[in-house]
Formats: structure tokens, C-alpha cells, sequence
RNA sequence: GCCUGAGUGAUGGAAUGGUAGACGUGCCGGACUCAAAAUCCGGUGGCAGAGAUGCCGUGUGGGUUCAAGUCCCACCUCAGGCACCA
């Protein structure tokens, strides 16, 4: 064997070589087809780089190197995000400025990253927090300004405590701060925030231009929120003033028999004078306000309320009058802070109507069965007996009559459900000491009677009774129904299975139900000019262009995304660049006079009364308007830590421009970015984010594009060995320097794209790692094999051809375990061969190249087998020397296998058929049988079916 | 609750509707070694059988098909996203 440097020196050598020659350094301008790859930059935190980082970074350096391999000018930077409140924590503890803990820690991820042999190209590297770079990020906020995309507004902001900052709707989703973990409250608060709701729809049809992984798409649509409906005014009683509601079931306008206002709702302000409780509401409204952690984090559902003593609303259509209620199950910022109620169809409102006994109107009837023509109207009823002690369930078993069901029966002309029910129960059981225990509303169903050849829609009560004591009466059946029917008293389980007619086992499970209310299609009734109908989409529509034209409501459209709450009271973030003068209200700062630097001080403390830290420092603050020339005072605010990543991608086609944040001509180059990877974390939050602001961009008419990414995808996470998330406190953080240093950078990439699907998690195992090492010395001990030859081996020539398709393949679909299988298996066989030649083991050395791509450069190099890899071409694969001359293929007997036979490519279907039927083992399992027919599928199976 | 996915050996995971379990790990047996590690060779879904082979087997129950892990319906479980959004 040729000697060989330690795996370590190999891999520094070689990330030298690659530096030295510029290996990935982008051109701008290149003849070369433009490919655009990106990982998410890391925030570079103090606890340095994780396993996690390496799945994506080798995954998205495989294709980039197998992509340059191919001939394409590919682009793929790496650069750093670096505002953010772990280093201003950092910087507060130790009195130092934040940059200078960036600058540490971007320098100990850098190392890293370098140790993986990760293709970036770091001349285009930046940090977010260069002034170079947020130079750019306060010229684009002035662009949002000057478009009206920008606005300072009071509002109700969520309010962190512990972070003393205010926070987005993304970054408090579930009442909590995503950073720290306390309860947001709610705080007044004066804040710069983007129109970002004004592209909720584009934000939504805009990922029809883009091939996103699904998930992704799903998370960004259910984040949007969008949800269509109609507005509707609801008139008050006691004053000359309308309650605007939102609802997407007009539908069920006949059944709202309350309203619900949010307890923030500007009515009981405007209209305390004629409130009689305003002490009751007040205090409600306090209580809701101070929520405890335990009621917010549990999400307790538990309805409260209380009713509007003095107000009361009228029905638009079916003019009664209804009570109104604030309660905190409606939301001040969504829709308008109003509802209407309807309990037989909402879960909530049923939930609230029953806590409050509010009437509960039904007018969506459930429908079971199959509609026909000229059916034959008739009510009926099910009822259901609980016997309590055994907890069964009375059944008659008409076998094949009928099989299971419940009791049933039609109603006679002025028979109530509960009178017919009683009656039919004494006459098929006998039993007569039952307890009557409720009724449901009533379903619509329809079935046809063979023996009457007549159709049926019968309006079916359902109720359920209690088993008092086995008394029975003599029953005294019809003579057509004596002896028929067992009586059966069986288990909910056995229900489930066997009763098998649609409107007894629908009626049995709404009797069971704890929540009486129905949400699904069905028919309307007690709904005037919608009775009748059975179709909600038609419903709605008639009753939209019935409101439309009494001017009592309109179609309306709602997102649950809201307006991008733009500042953050920190220091450690990009500064505002605006001014605020007496005279001119709010001044950009003018370009030239671009960015606005962070000051250099050693104090950053966030303030308890909500202020910026950069309030206190008022050499910064106080300054000049641009405008006028007279004293104004700087925005002490700061932008979020989600704006320097808005962008960003943009930068990497031109970083070191000063005169523009990104040429036209790089825009027009580099175009959309081709392949983008991160976290599923960020699949919503800085996707729209990003996706927003390049739409903007796009808009003002400053990028070519729409939408920015073409494509988007999401790793798994890899979690600890024993399948746990990784952490500090579990102790099973696997750092990868450790395994760089004893296994090599090449074996953990190799592990890290063998683990398994990338899309999915996968935990962490030592011994599996182990493996990928073991194959990489395969591979370098095959070397001892080779000889002149530079042609393929013709032993390895077909194997050689569908490794290359499928490693091609497989690296294009993300299918990285499956490609390293394949090298493995190529490389088992290249072990079992005598000797190979240079050529087979050059291309195999170039196919394993992208994902391991020291060893293989280094092999290549020592024995003289060509130029280095990473200046070579990717190997193409001859179609035709992939074809099988002889195949093995299955025979069946009925499905089964029996045996297998070989096959040339061009046997006809007769040759096969002959030999499948000559197989002894396939001829025992004929014996005694006729054969009806013969399935032959060429090169892959014969079916044999017989009788 | 709603929306996505996913359920396959001891284990990570493979399978254009066509021989289920590729490849890796582990385990068992063997070689080398004084011994161990490393390495190499063989075996490895379950049950029955000396073996040939047979039966069973991809979360559960149905269905479509000559043929289902794969398609359809219902259900169960797990993971992720959203969640009092009207």
C-alpha cells in the first residue's frame, strides 16, 4: 500500500489546496449556466457549531460539488447572523461590545465549518452586523418608509417581561416569548410596523410559482390564515348603532340566537352610560387580562363570560331579539372583535350556550343514506337502552335481515319521539322500566325498501334510555316481525363492528357524544328562505346575496396574518435610520449620510419603563433634521433580529458593492436562488418574512423577481442517540469537532448522509458512524488492486454504469442514503474482484467525491490517476450498458412465489411462459389445478392462475 | 380540534403496483492472534422441518387487482405545524 498522511493531515491539506486555488470561488460573469445554492446562515452562538448544522451543510455542499462537476457556475456562500440578544447578554455580563463576542464566535464557527471541507465560497462571506451590510438593510427600511410600508402606530403590542422588548405575532406565537419563555402581556406601546398584511394574498398565491416541500407550503398557508366569510351588521336595540360581525357561515344566520364581543371591544366604552353591569364587565375584563401562566399555557377552555346588561342585539333575519356577552373566546384582532353565535354549530358557541343556557337553535340537519327520486316523507325514531350495571347496549339482531340495529320505528300522526319511542320499545322487548335520558336533534335519512320497492326520507329522532330493572311486559309484535329478531344486549365495541345501517350507528354515536352540536354538511331547516337546501356552498351564496341586497352584510375575506411589528427595544440590532424633528415629523436619514452606526459604548441594559437602551445615550440621540437643519432627536428603536435575514441572499450576488445593495447586473445574473435549505423552525417566520420583503422589492421594481426562492427544503433534526433531542442538560450533545478529530471529516459527512431520510429526524448513532469509516477504508484499500488498465474492468463495467445513474440520481432527489448504499455496494464488489482498473477506481473515487471529498481528492492524487476531482468532470453513465442480458424473475402460483427462472432480454412472452411452467417446484403447485391464465410481465414476473 | 407527514426485522432504514427487508449497525459462528482489538469469511424476519420446502409476515379492519408495504375507504398510534381565528 502507498503510504499515507493521517486522515487529519489529508483533510487540512486538501482545504488548503482548495483555499490556495480559489477552488469555489464564484465568477459574475461566467458562460457557465448559473446554479444558486444556500443553507440558512447560522446565528453564531457561543455554544458552537452542531451535528446539525453538518446534515445540512454536507448535504447542500454535495450537490454544489456534483453540480460545479457538471459544468455549472455554482453559488453557494456562507456568511453570519449575528445581531440578537444572546450576545448583547453576553457583552452586558462581561462590559465588553457585542461585536467584539461576535467577532469571537464567528471566528470559532468559521473554523469549524473549514474543518468539514465545506465548499463555500468565503469571498463572498458577511455578517449581518457589518455596517457595510446593515448600510443596505436601513437603506431598504427607508424604502418601505417612503412607500407607506413603514408606520409608527399605538398599538397593543406583545409585551416580554423578562426580555423587556416587544415581539412580533411570529415570535410569540402561543402567549409565550420564543426566546426566553415567559408569558407576553399585552402593552401600549408606540412601534414601526410593515404593511406585511397587505400581502397576505400574494403571499399565498405567490407559492404556486415555487416547488417548496410541501410542508412547507401547508405552514406558511395555515400561518396566513386566510379564511372567507361575510361581514354582517347586527342591529342594537337600545341605540341607533350597528355590531359588525365576521362569520364564514352565513349560513347559519337563523340559528344565532347570542353575540359575543371581545372584552377589549370599544363598545362598552363608548356605551358604558347605558351598560347596567359596567362593574361586573370591568371586572371581568381585568381578569382576562391576568390570565395566569398555567390558564394560558394549558389553553384552558373552560368558557367564561359575562352578559352585556343593557345592550341587546336583533336578529338581522329573524328579527328576535338576542342577549349579547363579552368573553375572552372572541379576539379584539381578528375580524371585528365580534361574533355571532350559533350553538347547535360551533363547538364553542355550544360550549358557552350550554355554560350560559342559551337557547340552541338546530338548522343543519345531518344526512345519512342515499337520496332518490320521489321519496315518501316519514318521521321515525331510534332509541338506544343503556344498561348501566353490565355497560351494554339492547340491540335486535335481525341476521340476515338486517342485522344489528336499535330499536326503531315510525311516529304516528300526533305521537311525540319519546311517546313512539316508548311505545316500541314495550312492543319488540317487552321492557318497561326504563329511564328517559335525552333526545337529539333530529336526522335527515334516506334508504330504500326493497320488499315495498318504495324510497324513504325520514326525519329520525334519536333517543337514549336508561335500564331500570328487567320488568317486562308481554310484547306484542306485528305477526310479520314475531321470531325475526333476537334481542342482543352487546358491548359498545361490538356496536362499532356490527351495526352496520348508517342512521342507527350515526344515531348512536351522536347519542353518545357529550357535545350536541353538528358542524358537518346536511339539509337546512328552521332556516325560512333556506329550507330545503342541501348544500352549504349553495346556502351560504344565497343567503350572501340576500344580505347584499337588504344592506345587512357583504363577502369578506380575513387573515390571521397581521401587520410586522418592526422594533424591538434593544440595543443590539440595526438602528432605525429615521429622525424625529418638531417640524417635519418623521425624516429618513439621507443616504449618504448612511447607516447609522451603533454607538460605541459599554452599556446596553434594556430599561423597565420600555425604552431602548440607546434612549440613554444622548450624544447619539439628539442630532439634526435632514430636512430642515434644526435639532431632532434619532429613533432609538431597533429592527428586529429577523431583518437582517430578510435579504440577505440578495448580498451574496454582489457583497462588496458600496454603491447599491446588490447590482442590477448580479440581480439579473444570479436571479432566483435555486435551492435554499433551513430549518423547519423558520418554515413560516423568516420565509414570509424574506418572501415579503423580496415581493416589496420586487414591487418597487428593485429585483427581477417575484418570488425569491425557487426551491425550499427542510432537513430533520438530529437528535441525541437515544432518540431524545439533543442538549446540554441531557448530556448526549455530540460535538463535531470530537468526531472530525477521531474519525475524520470525511467519515462523519459520510455517517451524516447515510443516517437515513433527510427530510426526516434521525438519531445519533456511534456504531453507524463507525460504519461510513469502515467503507471509507474499503474504499482506500482498494487502491492495493489497481492496475494499467485505463479502461473499465469489463467484470465491473455494468455496475460501474448504474452506480454512476443512480448516485446521479439520487444526489439530484436529496436520496443521499440511498447513493452512499450504492457506492458501498460498488465498493464490495470492486473488493471481490482480483484487481481493478485505474479507471474504475477514478470513478468511483469522483461519485464519492462530493460527499467525502478529501479522501477521495487525496487517492486520486497519489496514484497518479488524473487531474484533482474537484477540476474534473462528473461521469456519465451509457444507457445501454445498463440493460441485463439475463435477468432472474419470480413466478407465482396465485400471487405466491414459487420459483424463479432466468430469462434472456429478448425471450418472447412464449419462452418465458415455457420455462415458468417448466419449474418443478411451480409444477407441484399445479397439480390437480386448471390453469386459467398465464400473466407475463417481461423482466419482471410470470402469474400463473389456476384453479 | 384542524392541517401535514409517518407506522416495515433486534436496530437506522431499502423497495417505478411485480421475488419485502437492499445497504449499514448489532448479534451468532468461523479464520487470524498467546490473548484482545482491528481485519477477513459465513449466517441472520417469525414458526415448523435434518433438508427440500411449507405456513405466517410491512399499525388494525375492509376493498380494488392476476398481483398491494405501495392504490381506495374506515380506524388506531406517533411526530411536526396551527390552534377559543368565528
Amino acid at each position: 500500500m502507498i503510504k499515507m498522511m493521517t486522515i487529519n493531515d489529508i483533510e487540512k491539506k486538501w482545504q488548503k489546496y482548495w483555499d490556495d486555488n480559489n477552488t469555489f470561488v464564484a465568477k459574475n460573469n461566467s458562460d457557465k449556466e448559473k446554479y444558486f445554492y444556500l443553507v440558512e446562515f447560522p446565528y453564531p452562538s457561543g455554544s458552537g457549531l452542531h451535528v446539525g448544522h453538518v446534515r445540512s451543510y454536507t448535504a447542500i455542499d454535495t450537490m454544489a460539488r456534483k453540480k460545479r462537476m457538471m459544468g455549472y457556475n455554482v453559488l453557494f456562500p456562507m456568511g453570519w447572523d449575528a445581531f440578537g440578544a444572546p450576545a448583547e447578554q453576553y457583552a452586558i455580563k462581561n462590559h465588553i461590545h457585542p461585536k467584539e463576542a461576535v467577532a469571537e464566535n464567528i471566528k470559532t464557527f468559521k473554523g469549524q465549518i473549514k474543518d468539514l471541507g465545506i465548499s463555500f465560497d468565503w469571498s463572498r462571506e458577511f455578517s449581518t452586523t457589518d455596517p457595510e451590510y446593515y448600510k443596505w438593510t436601513q437603506w431598504q427600511f427607508i424604502k418601505f418608509y417612503e412607500h407607506d410600508m413603514a408606520y409608527k402606530a399605538k398599538k397593543s403590542i406583545n409585551w416580554c417581561p423578562n426580555c423587556k422588548t416587544g415581539l412580533s405575532n411570529e415570535d410569540s406565537s402561543g402567549g409565550t416569548c420564543e426566546r426566553c419563555g415567559s408569558v407576553v402581556v399585552q402593552k401600549e406601546k408606540d412601534q414601526w410596523v410593515l404593511r406585511m398584511s397587505d400581502y397576505a394574498e400574494d403571499l399565498i398565491t405567490g407559492l404556486d410559482e415555487t416547488d417548496f416541500q410541501e410542508r412547507i407550503k401547508t405552514a406558511q398557508i395555515n400561518w396566513i390564515g386566510k379564511s372567507t366569510g361575510a361581514e354582517v351588521d347586527f342591529k342594537i336595540k337600545e341605540i341607533d348603532e350597528k355590531l359588525k360581525v365576521y362569520t364564514t357561515r352565513p349560513d347559519t344566520l337563523y340559528g344565532v340566537t347570542f353575540m359575543v364581543i371581545a372584552p377589549e371591544h370599544p363598545y362598552i366604552d363608548l356605551y358604558s352610560g347605558i351598560i347596567n353591569n359596567m362593574n361586573e364587565i370591568i371586572d371581568y375584563r381585568e381578569k382576562t387580562n391576568f390570565k395566569t401562566e398555567f390558564e394560558r399555557l394549558n389553553m384552558t377552555k373552560e368558557k367564561t363570560g359575562v352578559r352585556i346588561d343593557g345592550l341587546t342585539a336583533i336578529n338581522p333575519i329573524t328579527n328576535k331579539e338576542i342577549p349579547i356577552y363579552i368573553s375572552d373566546y372572541v379576539m379584539m384582532n381578528y375580524g371585528t372583535g365580534a361574533i355571532m353565535a350559533v350553538p347547535a354549530h360551533d363547538d364553542r358557541d355550544y360550549e358557552f350556550a350550554s355554560k350560559f343556557n342559551i337557547e340552541i337553535i338546530p338548522v343543519i340537519e345531518q344526512i345519512t343514506g342515499e337520496q332518490r327520486e320521489n321519496e315518501e316523507q316519514k318521521n321515525s325514531i331510534v332509541a338506544v337502552i343503556y344498561d348501566e350495571e353490565n355497560n351494554k347496549y339492547l340491540t335486535l339482531n335481525w341476521k340476515e335481515l338486517g342485522g344489528r340495529l336499535f330499536i326503531g320505528g315510525t311516529r304516528k300522526d300526533n305521537e311525540t319521539a319519546l311517546e313512539t319511542a316508548v311505545r316500541e320499545i314495550k312492543e319488540e322487548t317487552g321492557y318497561t322500566d326504563i329511564r328517559f335520558i335525552k333526545e337529539i336533534s333530529p336526522i335527515n335519512h334516506h334508504y330504500f325498501a326493497y320488499n315495498k320497492n318504495k324510497a324513504y326520507e325520514i326525519e329520525s329522532i334519536g333517543l337514549l334510555f336508561k335500564l331500570i330493572s328487567d320488568k317486562k311486559e308481554t310484547n306484542n309484535l306485528d305477526e310479520d316481525e314475531k321470531g325475526k329478531f333476537e334481542i342482543e344486549w352487546v358491548s359498545r365495541e361490538i356496536i362499532e363492528k356490527e351495526v352496520k345501517d348508517e342512521l342507527h350507528i350515526t344515531t348512536f354515536r351522536n347519542l353518545l357524544a357529550e357535545n350536541n352540536y353538528y358542524a358537518g354538511d346536511g339539509k337546512m331547516v328552521n332556516s325560512g328562505i333556506l329550507n330545503g337546501l342541501t348544500n352549504k356552498k349553495e346556502s351560504i351564496n344565497k343567503m350572501l346575496e340576500y344580505l347584499e341586497k337588504e344592506g345587512i352584510g357583504y363577502k369578506k375575506t380575513n387573515y390571521k396574518l397581521q401587520d410586522w411589528i418592526f422594533t424591538r427595544q434593544r440595543f443590539w440590532g440595526e438602528p432605525i435610520p429615521l429622525v424625529c424633528c418638531d417640524e417635519c415629523g418623521w425624516v429618513p436619514v439621507k443616504e449618504e449620510d448612511l447607516p447609522v452606526l451603533l454607538p460605541d459604548v459599554a452599556e446596553y441594559e434594556p430599561t423597565d419603563d420600555g425604552e431602548s437602551p440607546l434612549a440613554k445615550i444622548e450624544s447619539w440621540v439628539n442630532t439634526t433634521c435632514p430636512k430642515c437643519g434644526k435639532p431632532a432627536k434619532r429613533e432609538t428603536d431597533t429592527m428586529p433580529n429577523w431583518a437582517g435575514s430578510s435579504w440577505y441572499w440578495l448580498r451574496y450576488m454582489d457583497p462588496k458593492n458600496d454603491k447599491e445593495f446588490v447590482s442590477k447586473e448580479a440581480l439579473n445574473y444570479w436571479g432566483q436562488l435555486d435551492w435554499y435549505n433551513g430549518g423547519m423552525e423558520h418554515a413560516t417566520r423568516h420565509l414570509l418574512y424574506a418572501r415579503f420583503w423580496n415581493q416589496f422589492l420586487y414591487n418597487i421594481g428593485l429585483v427581477p423577481y417575484k418570488e425569491p426562492f425557487k426551491t425550499r427544503v427542510a432537513h430533520g433534526m438530529i437528535l441525541g442517540e437515544g432518540g431524545e433531542k439533543m442538549s446540554k442538560s441531557k448530556g448526549n450533545v455530540i460535538n463535531p469537532d470530537d468526531v472530525v478529530k477521531k474519525q475524520g471529516a470525511d467519515a462523519l459527512r459520510c455517517y451524516e448522509m447515510f443516517i437515513g431520510d433527510y427530510e426526516k429526524e434521525a438519531a445519533w448513532s456511534e456504531q453507524s458512524l463507525n460504519g461510513c469509516r469502515r467503507f471509507l477504508d474499503k474504499v482506500i484499500k482498494l487502491q492495493d488492486k489497481l492496475n494499467n488498465s485505463d479502461e473499465y474492468s469489463s467484470s465491473l463495467e455494468k455496475i460501474i454504469n448504474k452506480t454512476i445513474k443512480k448516485v446521479t440520481e439520487d444526489i439530484d432527489n436529496m436520496k443521499f442514503n440511498t447513493a452512499v448504499s450504492a457506492l458501498m455496494i460498488l465498493t464490495n464488489e470492486m473488493t471481490d474482484k482480483e484487481e481493478i482498473s485505474q479507471k474504475d477506481y477514478r470513478t468511483l473515487l469522483t461519485l464519492l467525491n462530493p460527499i467525502a471529498p478529501h479522501i477521495t481528492e487525496e487517492l486520486n492524487e497519489i496514484n497518479h490517476l488524473g487531474n484533482p476531482l474537484c477540476e474534473s468532470a462528473w461521469p456519465t453513465y451509457d444507457e445501454e450498458k445498463i440493460i441485463d442480458e439475463e435477468k432472474e424473475i419470480a413466478v407465482q402460483v396465485n400471487g405466491k412465489l414459487r420459483g424463479t427462472i432466468i430469462c434472456a432480454i429478448n425471450d418472447t412472452e412464449e419462452e418465458i411462459k415455457e420455462k415458468a411452467l417448466s419449474d418443478s417446484n411451480v409444477q407441484k403447485h399445479l397439480e390437480e389445478k386448471e390453469i386459467v391464465k398465464v400473466i407475463v410481465i417481461k423482466n419482471r414476473i410470470v402469474n400463473i392462475v389456476a384453479k
